[in-house]
DNA sequence: GTCTATAAATAGATAGAC
DNA sequence: GTCTATCTATTTATAGAC
């Protein structure tokens, strides 16, 4: 049920998946959506705060961790991709949640997403403290490394479709080459 | 009306806007939209078709231009951004497209994403070839360009909201400082 | 807990007057 | 070209049997 619900929010976004659809994946009736949740909002918040507390807590453990914060930072974009691997409907639907203006989320929701970015950003003061990294915006260096991530996962939600396959956009790409292409355009973006 | 469809799709996708609220966005009857479009579905593929037309020719002509071809890339950031501008509505609506599989759009609007791509695909082996630019994988350069650039402009919608404002993600970020940003990164991820 | 049945609102789309 | 009125299907959500 909360599985049917990621992935076809995730592939069609909030207006665009009905309850009877959700409960038809799941193979139960549409009531028992509402037994189990409170209405059709609820679950989708449901849905996404499951990925969104999992990554800030990640996050926030990679900033304490004893290792430098160019390390620190190839953790964080490792960790990123694992867990996209993980949960392959969060980043079409936190991009299309953004893309909206996040006006599904509630509070505690965008406290996450706020605790993703703090952490980053500690992480980026820290380097740039010890001479590591050059001073940078730290938005403009938030979206250039978490933007490719997203942005590669959404394009293989498109090549996931059979009629779409003849585009050149849609080339595989592994995730241990996207990882490690993630950790050096940081590394380089970053040098001093 | 066109702009009121474009304004209200790139805020809601497809199926979070009703042809009524396009039509009292734009000031006439439900009844007139389809007298000027067949239908919901072709109004959208109007406004996305319009972006895409304009972009695919432009980047086109930059691949002709007479200059180097990280002179090329810095063009191509450029003019990226400056048509954002010119229309806002276009990155979250193309985020959102992206991120459900494409599946409002047609062969002829598909035609435009490849032509954008491979046209930053000839700058790219042109760089290449000319010892100027690293080997790379055209996905991850292309996605590590545009990605920030889409995520900083849906970012962008996020803030517009007076209620989403606390958020630090949400600091205001000037177009020209991303348009550096956006060219220094470039160079520096494709450097040899 | 799980179902059927249904209420109440809204959706896309069209007919037809002017 | 522009409108009002309306048809039909679908939507969220709930009531109530088991």
């Amino acid at each position: 049920m909360f599985l049917a619900a990621a992935t076809l929010f995730s592939a069609k976004g909030f207006d665009g998946v009905s309850v009877d659809d959700i409960a038809t994946q799941a193979g139960v009736n549409k009531a028992m959506i509402y037994y189990h949740f409170t209405d059709k909002l609820a679950l989708y918040r449901s849905v996404v705060a499951d990925m969104l507390s999992t990554v800030s807590e990640t996050v926030a453990a990679i900033a304490e961790l004893p290792i430098t914060p160019a390390e620190k930072l190839d953790r964080f974009v490792e960790n990123f991709v694992r867990q996209a691997d993980a949960r392959p409907w969060f980043p079409p639907l936190m991009m299309r949640e953004i893309s909206e203006g996040a006006p599904h989320l509630d509070l505690d929701t965008l406290g996450y997403i706020r605790s993703v970015f703090l952490g980053f950003g500690r992480i980026l003061r820290e380097g740039e403290a010890a001479g590591a990294f050059r001073q940078i915006h730290p938005i403009l260096a938030y979206t250039s490394i978490v933007g490719p991530l997203l942005m590669n996962a959404a394009r293989e939600r498109v090549a996931a479709r059979p009629e779409r396959q003849h585009l050149p956009m849609l080339m595989s790409v592994s995730h241990e080459d996207l990882i490690a292409h993630g950790q050096e355009t940081a590394r380089r973006m970053l040098a001093p």
